[in-house]
RNA sequence: GCCGUCGUAGCUCAGUCGGUAGAGCGUCCGCCUGUUAAGCGGAAGGUCAACGGUUCGAGCCCGUUCGACGGCGCCA
């Protein structure tokens, strides 16, 4: 049994071969039949002559429709009218799975693509953005393995919010409630006192009634935490992580890349240090180019992409107005009305992909801060003890994976980046 | 939460001024030994999202509801 990508190789020329795999598409000639078929790794034509099979073996294929899983034996050949430029001629033909008709054909509304997501998830597009996540988060984590990171796993039942702004999903546990994660940070700050560094991926939830491009209800995070660093310190962590990430995708994935409408060379010129441009900048050059902001005016998804829609590569902004972030993060002493922090927002418009900071470690200044939001103490009393012993500088990010996945992708949704997008209108298939 | 668009055959859509429901693809049957979304001939296939209203008559006009999609805000 050979797959597709060595058939395809020819290196199997004028010799018998058998793949196994899926019908991509089937035509009947009369006494001729084409099929193209899919597997893992690629598709590849195969012939299907009357008399060159056994009659059983033609009668199956000439029946056979597109997805029916199927085995083929014949012998490999160079043809230039073959998609690929070999095809398989084939000596025996057998159905595996017969299909019924499928539900999708080559005309789709985005409804229908959606509502038969797990057979849409077989194709081509799909496959390849599965390959290229796939392979990011390889290079993320040889990056945090050669980087001395450990990799730990938060819990992703919690009883408190990291984020006091975002909506949270609660759950019936036992004789109380509790709810979903939507982001570890706390749980890895607690354990950076012992591995220094850590990072984890885990699913995030927002309960967030978004409708955008750019938001799953939940989605995967990767995030980090590191003692003894600082904001510049995070952020080269941050560069050097993603560049990681790239060089891993353009390295393994540049057909799929290309399959895509991504130049993988485009990203391969992505590398540190990345620009960086403070909050103040920011607003000045928005201002600049005609926008309606000022000074304490958040980001929105217009701005950022007016920032951003010509570079090429990621841009980090710093020091936030304190107004604009969660109350965990260190105050800027060059500007006492703005953070250590920054936000890295992915090129051509993409938006914003991490958001990190270095942590505030002076326990008066968070009560204070948590005082003012109205939050109840109680929840945060493990949070603070991690000040009482042994309190260290430290930073850390969060990079939404699939928001990632899909600049690099180059995809016009965030839904494309996951295989079952959950979004505020979908939890089916 | 706000603004907008849409809902007609399995799928993608057209449907003019309110007057007997249409096409392409798919499916089924027949023809075809080099197709590339193959081609040719034929057939089957409809609660026009739901409910209510106007009208002699509604897919079309009005109202309500439901669903989907696009954009904004919030965030990664």
């Amino acid at each position: 049994m050979q797959s597709v990508k060595q058939v395809l190789s020819g290196e199997m020329l004028g010799k018998p071969v058998a793949v196994r795999g899926w019908v991509y598409r089937i035509r009947s000639s009369g006494s001729i039949i084409f099929a193209i078929i899919r597997d893992s790794t690629g598709i590849v034509q195969v012939t299907v002559k009357k008399g060159a099979v056994p009659e059983p073996d033609f009668e199956a294929a000439a029946s056979s429709g597109i997805e029916s899983s199927v085995t083929v034996e014949g012998t490999l050949a160079e043809d230039k009218r073959a998609p690929g430029g070999y095809e398989v001629r084939a000596t025996g033909f057998t159905v595996v799975g017969p299909s019924e008709p499928f539900p999708i054909t080559e005309y789709q509304s985005t409804e229908l693509l959606l509502d038969q997501r797990h057979l849409w998830i077989r194709s081509r597009e799909q496959t390849a953005v599965m390959k290229i996540k796939d392979s990011l988060l390889r290079g993320a984590r040889n990056w945090f393995h050669e980087n001395d990171y450990v990799e730990v796993t938060p819990p992703i039942i919690t009883g408190v919010s990291a984020e006091d702004s975002t909506t949270l999903f609660q759950l019936k546990y036992f004789d109380r409630f509790a709810y979903l994660s939507q982001s570890a940070q706390f749980y890895l700050e607690s354990l950076i006192y012992s591995c220094e560094r850590v990072w984890a991926l885990t699913p995030s939830f927002r309960a967030e009634k978004s409708r955008t491009p750019r938001h799953l209800t939940e989605f995967w995070h990767l995030e980090m935490e590191a003692a003894w660093v600082d904001n510049e310190g995070n952020m080269k962590v941050q560069e050097e992580l993603l560049s990681a990430m790239l060089s891993s995708a353009t390295d393994e994935c540049a057909a799929e890349l290309r399959h895509l409408g991504r130049n993988p060379a485009m990203l391969s010129k992505i590398s540190p240090p990345f620009e960086r441009m403070s909050y103040s900048e920011a607003m000045d050059e928005l201002q600049k180019k005609g926008c309606d902001v000022s000074w304490g005016s958040d980001l929105g998804a217009v701005e950022e992409r007016e920032l951003t829609k010509d570079k090429e590569q990621p841009v980090f902004v710093v020091n936030y107005p304190k107004e604009l972030k969660p109350f965990y993060m260190k105050e800027n002493p060059d500007d006492a009305r703005t953070y250590k922090n920054s936000d890295l927002l992915a090129p051509e418009g993409y938006g914003e992909i991490i958001g990190g900071s270095e942590r505030e470690t002076d326990n008066a200044l968070l009560i204070e801060r948590l005082r003012d939001v109205g939050e109840n103490m109680e929840n945060y009393q493990w949070y603070l003890d991690l000040r009482k012993y042994g309190s260290v500088p430290h930073s850390g990010f969060g990079l939404g994976l699939e928001r990632t996945v899909t600049w690099i992708c180059k995809l016009e949704h965030i839904r494309d980046a996951i295989p079952f997008p959950r979004t505020i209108a979908r939890v089916y298939p």
